[in-house]
DNA sequence: ATTACTTGACTGTACGGTCAGATAATAAAC
DNA sequence: GTTTATTATCTGACCGTACAGTCAAGTAAT
């Protein structure tokens, strides 16, 4: 039964490496253009084992959005959590995706993929669902804690929810198309939007614009 | 000439007729999944003929973007010249894009597609952001004449228009994977949270929430 | 007769998926 | 402890299909 074991966890951690060497591919080329025989290279495998472990290309894809899904709502979390004042925590989950260029450029650009999947494959459409799901209900504790202690205005906790990821999501398609683009700018804008709708507060004092470097 | 002039004609007819067939197979079935077969069926052509008025399979679904994006500037210009109240050209501007559920969907789908390819090569990409663009500008002409009347705060424009494209893309993305979504309710709240930014008063008590039919 | 347009068969290529067999790991037999 | 049997893992050649793009030949317009 050992040996069992020892095997059971060479396949997990088999699948892993696929699942990461396909996240990767993806965020480099896109769903379409990426291959089995690029993802096996990637890992470092043939051609035949992506599919030993994966009944077919589109699991494996699968498998790679569930994956980053987990990633991004631990993140999400972790951020989250990591701070106790809710307008600290607001900041923070905006941050989680809206971390650095690089990253969320990755991120764009694999997840604009996932997306247009979705729009046609049932599997991907719930998958995607899920992941506005989760990062939905990690707001609105935020948004309802920062109620209690006074520091948000009393308002309905699912249109807060919804217009926090609107504008996160809204706001990185706009920064991902802007050829002049200040990351930071569209970061600190997502910020101070939220912030100002979640507070009632007036926007403070605009000291960066986004098409200015 | 006069030949010569009929047959200019000719060529924009069938020139049009093969990019309305475009957009409409991208609508229905995605960038990647439509042949120039596909096309030229529903064109009323034969294969060759796709590639008799266009250099390749990537000019002609550009020139279908491009057309698409022209549409859409039309359309959203028509509705906010409609009416003259800047509030109600808010409206009008959330309502051209968010107009049925059906034209809506149409018009994510395929835009979602065009956002994806607009990733990873350069032609799409200028599109795209030619397309928000021409959509900031406008918004900006509805923000500066509301500043003006005094019905709006005084706010950065930039920021305005910004925060006003965020959240129509946004709530339309959270609209389309929402299962249980109702497209009026989600129009509304998109209205909602707009002009509670653009005139800085309270939100107004919410009738329905876009999770209840 | 000349030119513009149209066609669909054809070509080359690319890729997902299959599979027969190689290799390595483990268990069993002695 | 060595040999043998069994099973799991891995490979890349191969197959079928699908599609963008080409082209030679046909049709219609002037």
């Amino acid at each position: 039964m050992a040996a069992k074991q020892f095997v059971q966890e060479l396949e997990d951690q088999r699948k892993e490496q696929l699942i990461r060497a396909t996240y990767e591919e993806v965020a480099e080329k896109g769903y379409s253009a990426v291959t089995l025989q690029d993802i096996a290279t990637r890992a470092g495998v043939s051609k035949g084992s992506t599919l030993y472990y994966f009944p077919s290309k589109e699991d494996l894809f699968l498998a790679a959005l569930e994956w980053m899904i987990e990633q991004m709502h631990e993140q999400l979390q972790r951020a989250v959590d990591s701070v106790r004042d809710p307008v600290a925590q607001v900041r923070a989950a905006i941050g989680s995706i809206f971390g650095s260029a690089p990253g969320s450029r990755q991120f764009f650009l694999a997840y604009s993929d996932f997306v247009s999947l979705g729009t046609r494959n049932k599997r991907f459409y719930d998958l995607n669902t899920r992941f506005y799901e989760g990062c939905t209900c990690i707001d609105q504790e935020i948004i309802v804690r920062g109620m209690e202690s006074g520091q948000f205005r009393v308002i309905d906790v699912d249109e807060a929810s919804s217009m926090i990821r609107a504008l996160i999501d809204g706001l990185m398609l706009q920064w991902f198309f802007s050829p002049e683009a200040n990351f930071e700018a569209y970061r600190l804008r997502c910020e101070r939007v939220i912030l100002a709708y979640l507070t009632g507060e007036a926007i403070t004092p605009v000291l960066a614009t986004p098409t200015s470097a």
